[in-house]
DNA sequence: ATATCAGTTATTGTATACAAGATGTTTGAC
DNA sequence: GTCAAACATCTTGTATACAATAACTGATAT
């Protein structure tokens, strides 16, 4: 799958934003970019509109286009969208995951138990992640897979600040066994619920996210 | 909400796609389109951009953009997807859709009903979008919302030949008063149910919908 | 007759030039 | 000293010019 020249640069301002490389309201300017990326501004402009179509910054005519990084409430939504694309994804993994994927699966979970034996949290992260995708995969639909992986991507930085909030992470891998216990049952609406409940963010922990928010 | 010219070029163009306009494989010249929006090629190659970018349109580096229809697996794994996000909706609305919400839901079922004891089918389509957006707002999720109205908008085209092979409307009807039922007594789980099934693409009607692709 | 290669044409990708509007600054009046 | 208006500057939006590569055509050789 090759890919241009200004979807290779629109791609990698998503991951300088979503990686928290720039503040809301920063504005993206075009000569300062052209400069950075050694193109012109037409390139550039192509890969800002890509940025605008999905949400990642706003449009104002003639003014420029600045980086739109979610509010507080905003970002509840997403993670309770998340929570239910994944609940969805644990759903039809349930019935469709091949006896190879759980394997993948036990497998990943024990990365992550592994990780949190060692306090590598950064390891952790990544190993939790592959144990999401696994998931998703499992579901055996390449759009909502899609979808899931996208989301995902978008949240990376802020699920960081919560699980660090969070506390204990072992509540978090005891979710897990549950997950990967109700798949290897093939209880689709336990699965569902396992997932959706160990997503979302919970009220209680609503305040601990908005303050996260000031990085 | 203001937008600049590539952004109404590309919304156009998404809807042209979406309506039918364009089969799969079709190639998106840019100065035959220039010429047809009275624009240089510069706002029109944006306006592409953001239609790659969104997976409405490939691009072939040095070759050019042609626009992508769903095939049919790819069309099954979007009903699905829609059929979750549905029932998620349905879930958050259960307990969150105001009395306001409830009436405006009634209403829009009785006008489905109309329509449909007026063999408008046209209009049905058209109050039907409406019960379910009704629901979409209801789930008090405006990130949400914005996914599934993005998907049935991306779904329209295709839901009518689904809902033409259907046969009995009636069915479609009566599990309307099945979801507002469920809604009404803030039963999250049946909402959840009622909708997912309500949308998805049986399996029995799938030769039909692959038949349905041939237009 | 078919296949291959060279030359031509056409189309995309990028850079630059120009136009239009917004911001900022200076000057002047009160 | 403050406010306002005109001017200058900067930025975006659009068009056009140029460069690079792919498609096409035709001719030649086998």
């Amino acid at each position: 799958m090759e890919l241009t020249r200004a979807h290779k640069i629109a791609e990698t301002l998503e991951q300088l934003v979503f990686s928290g490389g720039y503040k809301d309201g920063d504005r993206l300017d075009e000569v300062t970019l052209a400069e950075q990326f050694c193109v012109s501004r037409t390139p550039i402009r192509e890969a800002l509109q890509v940025l605008v179509s999905s949400g990642i910054a706003r449009q104002i005519p003639r003014r420029g286009v600045f980086v739109r990084q979610p509010g507080p409430v905003e970002l509840m939504e997403m993670f309770e969208t998340m929570a239910e694309l994944e609940a969805a994804c644990g759903r039809l993994a349930a019935t469709r995951i091949t006896e190879a994927g759980l394997q993948e699966l036990t497998e990943a979970n024990s990365h992550c138990r592994a990780a949190l034996g060692a306090k590598d949290h950064a390891q952790y992260y990544a190993e939790n992640e592959r144990f999401h995708q696994i998931i998703y995969r499992g579901a055996s639909n390449s759009y909502l897979e899609k979808q899931a992986l996208h989301l995902q991507n978008k949240l990376r930085a802020f699920r960081k600040t919560q699980l660090r909030f969070r506390g204990r992470l072992d509540q978090s891998m005891a979710e897990h066994c549950e997950i990967v216990d109700a798949l290897q049952n093939a209880d689709a609406d336990r699965a569902a619920a396992a997932l959706r409940g160990h997503v979302v963010v919970q009220g209680e922990k609503f305040h601990q996210l908005i303050a996260s928010l000031n990085r």
